[in-house]
DNA sequence: GTCTATAGGGAGATAGAC
DNA sequence: GTCTATCTCCCTATAGAC
């Protein structure tokens, strides 16, 4: 193999791994068992060895959906899925490479950092099941990971399309659209299969969610124990044969009085 | 103002400015009026100042959602569309901040790799038109960059939570789950106006379609004049007034001989 | 709390011999 | 083409005086 492909390779699994400004020509000189002097007679820069890297990458996948054939059997729409399911593909199995962005901006080497990542992440995600429950109702349930995957897709895309064609669009006009779109496919859920299917059970969203409201109390540093002794009196009035429902609610309003995890509480709240 | 505080504020700016590696400390003092040294005593590390401003950013938006009121004319959807516009409308507003990730990741000092971008990018916008024009057909046409982002929106964020999740599922099922959202969303669009309008018409796309071939092939090595005489008659006879029909489709046959401009190609043919 | 000075460690890129 | 040695620069973080 040319020595230039092989640099290349180990320069993909090192940006793959670290990030590209976490991996120095040092590294990938090294890895290729050259000098690091030798590396700057085949790239004149560490950053020009990544455009090449860049343009391979999208060139395979583009030559690879060109000559994809259709068979004879084979509608508009059968084409349109393979040619998806190619791209799909690909960028799954280079997706180190493609999630290096976030492994450049995350400093792998501290755990602290991805841990908060984690957490507001997560946090996130409860905030969009919950305005997606009270909207939709209850029926929605088998597909809320996958709706909460399609609001937020359609959220940060056109987030990032708008900031990055630097176009002005009336932020009402979006929501009308995007709201649109998610009745669109609510409306058509039946004709549909979840792709999300976390083990999803109705038991299982009840620990989570107390386990969600248990982590954030104890993160916080006001009314710890107070708010511990409430969740485990609701805990156990929950999982009670006859549980008191004025009980339960009373725990609720007064847990939902603490602005931190109000969410959190009203995603729980769903379930009971 | 605190010194903490200000220290934080200054810190959003830099970061959002330059990206987070790209930012030293040095500079966030200096814009604040202090020494390197004197940094030190108010956060323990750069890690940390950052991770103090990301949990503040995502609380503020948390805390602004939680306490947007509903007015009583509101009906559960009006309330989601509320809670959306606070989330979008927060976002974009600290958007440099939210695309740190990638000015961290492009270094912005070089215009080389942001061009690159650009072209990958464009690239594939290209192929995600012409893949929704051939298989819903030209009606469609005024939705197409809405249709664009939103098929972007789903492949990305799908691919990101799998890959985040490490969960498995069958390419096959996620591809169906995405063609039969974007049915739904196209049998919908009766009901629907678009979002991003980009000074659309067929003439403007004639001309974007020609001034992205020219530019490939101009960027190519091979055949340059050859498909650049070719490019220029086609151009002639689409213009004309009286157009030799069998010419166009020669020539556009002829030109989609070539791989790597063969996307672009197609495309162009769905206006002619 | 603030400063200056400095430790201590990479990084990208080049020079010049072989 | 490849090596070693080196230049130049910038970084985070700390030491110690005030």
């Amino acid at each position: 193999m040319d020595k230039k492909t092989e640099l290349m390779k180990h320069a993909v699994r090192l940006f793959s791994l670290k990030g590209f400004h976490q991996t120095s020509v040092q590294e990938i000189a090294d890895a290729t068992g050259i000098s690091k002097g030798a590396f700057y007679k085949h790239f004149d820069s560490k950053e020009i060895l990544f455009v090449h890297v860049l343009k391979l990458h999208h060139q395979e996948i583009m030559t690879e959906i060109s000559n994809s054939q259709a068979s004879f059997a084979d509608d508009s729409k059968d084409i349109f899925k393979k040619k998806l399911a190619i791209e799909i593909e690909r960028t799954l199995s280079n997706h180190e490479f493609f999630m290096m962005v976030f492994k450049d901006f995350t400093l792998t080497e501290s755990e602290t950092l991805k841990d908060v990542f984690m957490e507001l992440r997560q946090s996130t995600i409860t905030l969009h099941k919950t305005i997606l429950l009270d909207t939709y109702g209850a029926s929605i349930d088998p597909f809320l990971p996958d709706l909460v995957a399609i609001l937020e897709g359609l959220m940060q895309q056109y987030i990032f399309v708008l900031v990055f064609e630097k176009k002005q669009v009336s932020i009402s006009k979006l929501v009308n659209f995007i709201t649109t779109t998610i009745d669109a496919v609510v409306n058509n859920l039946d004709c549909m299969e979840p792709v999300l299917t976390d083990a999803y059970s109705p038991a299982s969203t009840i620990a989570e969610g107390f386990q969600q409201l248990t982590k954030k109390i104890k993160a916080s540093e006001t009314h710890q124990e107070k708010l511990l002794a409430t969740l485990e009196l609701l805990k156990e009035q929950v999982e009670q044969e006859n549980p008191q429902e004025f009980l339960i609610e009373a725990l609720l309003v007064y847990l939902k009085q603490f602005a931190f995890i109000k969410n959190e509480v009203i995603y729980l709240e769903n379930f009971l």
